[in-house]
DNA sequence: CCCTAGAATGAAATCGTTTTCATCACGGAG
DNA sequence: CTCCGTGATGAAAACGATTTCATTCTAGGG
């Protein structure tokens, strides 16, 4: 019927037609300095002129690694990931290395689907966010299998990870709403009581309210993205202690929250001062722009990837914590100026 | 030092202990019916225990198929790639395949670059964006290597697609901007006038305004999202016949559009209409909610993906071209009534 | 002139799996 | 009783590369 399957040529092939043994053209692209220059050019003119590619199953079943690393993300939807993919794809990339991916929906079952998966293909290394780093499964199933592996985002003292600061980040951005003359501040965070970062974040806002004498945190889980949860906003916005910040675990709830309340016909931030957390792109495009604390993601996932290329060369790997920074932006304001907005537009 | 390199166990570990062959281990995996039920339990027993699983990389190089799909996109930061890729990997994945991923950046370099990793490293087939797919090199690299690939986004008669239908969609965006009262309308689009997605919503536009007598649309393409642009926006809505509708080339744009008009202190709808084109999600959770024409991102990676492997099963693939729809917001009024945003909210 | 160190290359084993072909035992048809 | 098909299994080749070990050849020292 159609063309004869193409035969991609093979590494005989070239040792053929370049009147060589196959080890010697292995040896021209992998120990050039072996080679006579003579036989390396003929090789090199033969092999290109036939269009070779060496071929990387066959040399990974070999070599015993196969130069691609896993990555394994909750989401790409939050940008937070999507930019903290770029970052280790494009560092991974420019070290030789390809990256297969999985997402895991927070789903602890595909987590460890996925991670076997991974495992099954041999890959060198794993950079992987996972729901709760704690007692689990699928990490693991990486230290059993003796698979180099690095967290992004989450934090445990078992396994190296890159990350921010999480606690001192929200203790910063309470501090940061204290200093605007907030005292009744409210942190919102999704369905997932289960994340280790929305708990640290919480942790470090109470205590910055612990230290500067402000009355305790509340928490607000919010049940999902739905109706359902705007009118729990109303409810706890009309209370009589309400609070006049919400701090939100991440900017995606922030926006979505900011939203519900605008359909309540509640005003950010003239009524409620709302922050996030996360720095995403999106957030500094919006009116009024998201009061944020910025976590610097594609660092992130550039900076999880060379430790994780360190350690496959041996480096044992260490933990890190990026630095974040407030991004003030126009969802907080200062409580006795409630105009600020304006002034800003 | 440490504990000794763990050795994963081979097939002819499993075979020993369970006192068969190689041969019968294998089929005790990929073809069980061919053994005594006996035996297959006894095998599948000792594998367990041991903790046994086919390493695909020998199993790769022997079949001559990975089961691997490469997936290229231009950036993650556009929730539309990322929603597609979400689409084509879960699909890919429920049915056994794992992914591989590049991100090109628009950079036709680089995407023949990681094409070029991909198809050495034997991914079975290929699912793609290009910057433009006319005369594309990639493209035809892909057709030289008789790799299987699928487009997404793009158009182009010579390879399999899944898209919208980028002309009929602007179209009717047009159309109902007119329904609106507007006559003036602008297209408003990236830098990248490379873009075939941007030129053939570009004609749709004017096919419409032609069709329904309006004056000509004119094309406005942003240098990028800087500050030089916010005054080449200010300059040209102060023109005597400005428009009173823009119509941006995508979501991303719309909204820097309008936060760089916020800036300029012309707001929107009131001012100005501005609509997008993808139906991000994010889009729907500003104040004012984005009206756009939503494509289904999620589905486009999702049919990509099943046409794909479709295709690998000896398939002819078959270009498809998926629904979209008008997602009305609050960022395009009617001219008659500037007020509806009020009532909106 | 002989011997040897070193450079250049080839032959063959190897990685882990699948698959073809051969072998063996067994049971039923003749 | 013989023969043969069939079901169950094993031995070995194959996939495409790398790498060890052996071999050949050359040049230089004694």
């Amino acid at each position: 019927m159609t063309a004869k399957a193409p035969h991609r040529p093979s590494i005989l092939e070239i040792a053929r037609q370049a009147g060589v043994s196959a080890a010697t053209v292995s040896r021209a692209f992998n120990q050039p300095g072996l080679l006579r220059a003579e036989t390396r050019a003929h090789i090199e003119a033969v092999a290109r002129q036939i269009g070779f590619r060496p071929n990387r199953v066959g040399r990974s079943l070999r070599a015993g690694r196969t130069r691609t690393i896993g990555l394994l993300l909750p989401t790409m939807a939050n940008p937070v990931f999507a930019d903290c993919f770029e970052g280790a794809e494009q560092h991974a990339r420019a070290a030789g290395y390809s990256v297969m991916m999985g997402i895991t929906g927070y789903d602890p079952s595909v987590e460890s689907e996925c991670v076997q998966a991974l495992i099954d293909h041999q890959i060198d290394g794993l950079i992987l966010t996972v729901g709760n780093p704690a007692r689990n499964a699928t990490l693991q199933a990486l230290d059993d299998a003796n698979m180099p592996h690095i967290l992004a985002y989450n934090e445990t003292g078992d396994h190296p990870f890159v990350s921010v600061d999480n606690k001192a980040a929200a203790h910063d951005m309470v501090s940061r709403l204290h200093a605007l003359g907030h005292q009744r501040i409210t942190f919102v965070s999704g369905p997932l009581t289960a994340s280790d970062r929305a708990r640290r974040r919480l942790q470090g806002a109470r205590a910055c309210a612990k230290k500067q004498g402000l009355p305790p945190i509340a928490h607000w889980s919010m049940p999902a993205h739905t109706a359902s949860s705007a009118s729990m906003l109303r409810d706890m916005l009309s209370q009589p202690d309400a609070p006049t910040a919400l701090f939100c675990s991440n900017d995606f709830l922030a926006i979505s929250v900011i939203a519900q309340l605008a359909s309540l016909g509640i005003r950010v931030p003239d009524d409620v001062t709302v922050c996030g957390f996360d720095g995403i792109r999106i957030g500094a495009l919006m009116t009024p722009s998201l009061t944020t604390v910025a976590q610097p993601s594609r660092e992130i996932g550039a900076t999880a990837c060379a430790s994780l290329l360190a350690c496959l060369n041996g480096n044992t790997p260490a933990s890190v914590r990026l630095p974040h920074h407030i991004v003030d932006g126009g969802t907080a304001v200062s409580l006795s100026s409630p105009t600020t907005r304006k002034a800003r537009s």
